[in-house]
DNA sequence: CCATATTGAATGAATGTTCAACAAATATAG
DNA sequence: CTATATTTGTTGAACATTCATTCAATATGG
């Protein structure tokens, strides 16, 4: 199901230029999409002006102007604006969730080529890119207050964790090391999370690609029997 | 400094009650502090209505009666709601830049003791509990969007990070160690941010300790001539 | 023509800001 | 050392604005 979805919604969009599908006409008005179409469009926007104004300023008019449609429409299609919301980080939760999925599905069944390929799935365009990471910041600076967005607010949530606490006990056996695995497990899917923090800032020079040369840099140094510095796995028999 | 004012502040107040210098008696009403004790006391207040409430229902009403005084008068010490959450966000940003200066100057000149006690001093219960973290993750929701708080949001902001840098080739020369510093040491603070998300989130089973335990692993794998697994520092002729 | 999507103005609640009145501290004068 | 004046902190109500929500009217597709 995530699997057969994914490639319409992950692909090609660049970084959204927040007008992707919505055609210069105006085509009349009236009712030009299905429901579940419409509901999309409307979180687009929604994560459109989290981005551009933040969670505190994210309003339902400039929700809909985003969507080009009328004022009490979000209000139709989602009952109140608290609903919008969640509807909003639900669907950015989903997403995240399908992509790291199939990342992992693709990857076989080396836990190195695993691990790794979870790590190079959290830096990928279609997720990491300004618009998406501020909204996902602008969520979590309300999660604290409100139980809701707590429950989905960890992309990286207890399944995600699970697997790395796993991938980190697999290496650790054929590596031999002398880690704590869930210890190691928290450290690393922490510091993606704040390589994200970092991201989203946009600050500084760090890039989509330096933030994931220091997340290959941390791979080398916890597990220097499977990656290699150059940010490539080693190969098994090496 | 807050090894000596520490005592009274960051002990025994539990989570701070919010009430902790507020004398429980009217005391008549009228001025009884001076401006910079007021201006402080409407700050306190502030950081305790964003961890309750987040940045968004954070009310100039709400941080008045926290602090026990009448609705105009935050506009009477600050100009502007606006102005009273930059001056906050600037009293943190100070009170942890002293944090970690402070302790980085009573490291000695052993680069690795004073790494280790950089990352220590991020889990010290005085800037690490949950009504701090959720405060500054209420700034970093919003910063994207605002300039001015950019500047200010990074804890952990340029010079902190030099710091890193520099330790980090420091300790690669004395170790002989093959990483590269500037992306060993990104990954490091980020994952430093990334673990007081987690903190804050409150979720899992993620406390203080375990949070510095698996900082602490990330210091033995980038680091192994010089920390241990059990968190302790190896000596220097070990 | 029926069900339903959409509009846009009206409504009401929430909230930041202003301000005139007041009170406490401090200065000035006798 | 009292009494009066002045400055300054404080209050609480009034005001203006913003914004989510409602809803009657309208448009649309089947």
């Amino acid at each position: 199901m995530w699997s057969a979805a994914g490639t319409m919604k992950t692909t090609a969009l660049k970084e959204r230029g927040s007008d992707s599908e919505r055609q210069s006409e105006p085509e009349k008005r009236g009712r030009k999409a299905s429901k579940e179409t419409r509901r999309q469009q409307l979180i687009e926007a929604t994560i459109d002006s989290l981005a551009k104004r933040g969670y505190s300023e994210t309003t339902m008019a400039d929700v809909a102007d985003g969507a080009g449609l009328s004022r009490g429409i979000v209000n139709f299609h989602f009952e109140s604006k608290e609903k919008l919301l969640v509807a909003t980080l639900q669907y950015m939760a989903d997403e995240y969730s399908q992509h790291w999925r199939s990342a992992l599905q693709k990857a076989g069944d080396d836990p190195a080529r695993q691990l790794g390929v979870l790590v190079a799935a959290d830096f990928d365009r279609s997720i990491c890119n300004k618009r998406k990471l501020a909204a996902w910041c602008a969520f979590w600076g309300e999660a604290k207050s409100r139980p809701t967005y707590q429950a989905l607010c960890g992309a990286r949530d207890e399944a995600y964790q699970n697997v790395f606490v796993d991938l980190c006990r697999k290496l650790k056996a054929d590596g031999d090391y002398d880690f704590e695995p869930v210890a190691t497990a928290l450290a690393l899917s922490a510091m993606l999370e704040g390589l994200w923090l970092r991201l989203m800032m946009g600050t500084e020079d760090v890039t989509r690609e330096v933030a994931y040369q220091a997340a290959c840099e941390y791979l080398a140094s916890a597990f220097p029997r499977h990656y290699a510095r150059n940010g490539t796995k080693l190969g098994k028999t090496e």
